[in-house]
DNA sequence: TTTCATTATTGAACATTGGTCAATAAAATT
DNA sequence: AATTTTATTGACCAATGTTCAATAATGAAA
């Protein structure tokens, strides 16, 4: 028996994270199983497990992260200068549409997962990057909008991207249909 | 060895169906197992390879079905009397978001379902819906309305509904936010 | 240096999954 | 009565997430 690696090639929280998301993010969530990041990792699948209390667990950690890289875009759109509020209204909402289309895995694990096992993880993620998007709109726009508007908007904008990360669609094809989109919804508010 | 049942409870692609769907929609597609289903059946799990070729085989049947209930809900609306071509408009957006909500899962399986084996059988459902919807906003707009406008109605519906889906809110809990979503997407194309 | 406790790793084991297939029996046909 | 067709069974396979006793590597205490 070999019950152990040297001391050198430590399995560590980071190293498993690492592998582990590229499979998520390759192959979606049941199908990145254990054992195939083990073999990845050149360790048994049961070592994840004292690193992680489950599949979910592991999961969770890596997706937070996401939210947080979601979270930043917005913050740095809200810094770049622009001609109008309503241009840097137009850009947060065409930002938002090619994060999600260019990192559609990802985009899929925070928002789309229907997993019973890791849908009691996610709660606050989804939450803090819709505060700041509200946020972002609320202080973009002369007219005070209500709460409700602006929940529309960013529903309408979920369900474009969700639509195209679904057919598996590149940012680039429908960019001209994102454009037209966020200008749909500026309408809707002007 | 028991090797058959009696001619008289012959195990009929109905009664598959039957007692698939009501597990696929309580359980959804990755946890309603074949040999579930064949258990409620009173067979065993290979007899069912007999009348369908695998389990997304058997998942397409069903809800090809369950589009057809969609499109009737719209083509009713249509049909009924309305004060205004408006009214009547608000009514189909309204009614789909219904529709939605109280078959969640049903809604899932239709349009959110990730799984590899079933995206290459799902295709003409989804887009044959989408069409009925399309022809009845087009029939109820004075203005003419671009297609690009339209699938942006769309996408904005679709938006709402999958985010009440994922989050499991009955359709009673945000009926009042459906309807200002509706007027919201109404004023965008006025 | 030797002992000992802690920490990390292994892999066998378990239950469950989708799917295949030879065996076989019931039903229909000849 | 014999034969063919049709439907059903359950053993079997490979893969999954998860648990856990066994055990080795490590660092601290003696």
């Amino acid at each position: 028996m070999s019950p152990r690696k040297a001391a050198q090639d430590d399995l560590t929280k980071e190293a498993i994270i690492t592998v582990a998301r590229d499979l998520f993010v390759r192959e979606g969530y049941s199908a990145a199983s254990m054992r195939k990041i083990a073999v990845t990792l050149h360790c048994s699948h049961g070592a994840i497990y004292y690193h992680f209390k489950n599949k979910a667990q592991l999961f969770y950690e890596i997706i937070e992260a996401d939210f947080q890289k979601l979270n930043q875009v917005l913050e740095s759109v809200l810094a770049e200068p622009a001609e109008t509020n309503e241009q840097k209204l137009y850009n947060i909402l065409y930002r938002y549409i090619q994060f999600g289309l260019t990192h559609q895995k990802h985009y899929e694990l925070m928002f789309l997962i229907r997993d019973d096992d890791v849908k009691s993880y996610l709660q606050e993620g989804p939450n803090k990057s819709y505060l700041h998007f509200a946020q972002a709109i609320n202080s973009l726009t002369e007219k005070q909008l209500s709460i409700k508007e602006i929940w529309s908007i960013y529903l309408s904008m979920h369900g474009f991207v969700t639509h195209y990360c679904k057919s598996e669609t590149a940012f680039e094809e429908v960019k001209e249909l994102a454009s037209s989109h966020v200008n749909f919804l500026i309408k809707a508010i002007r």
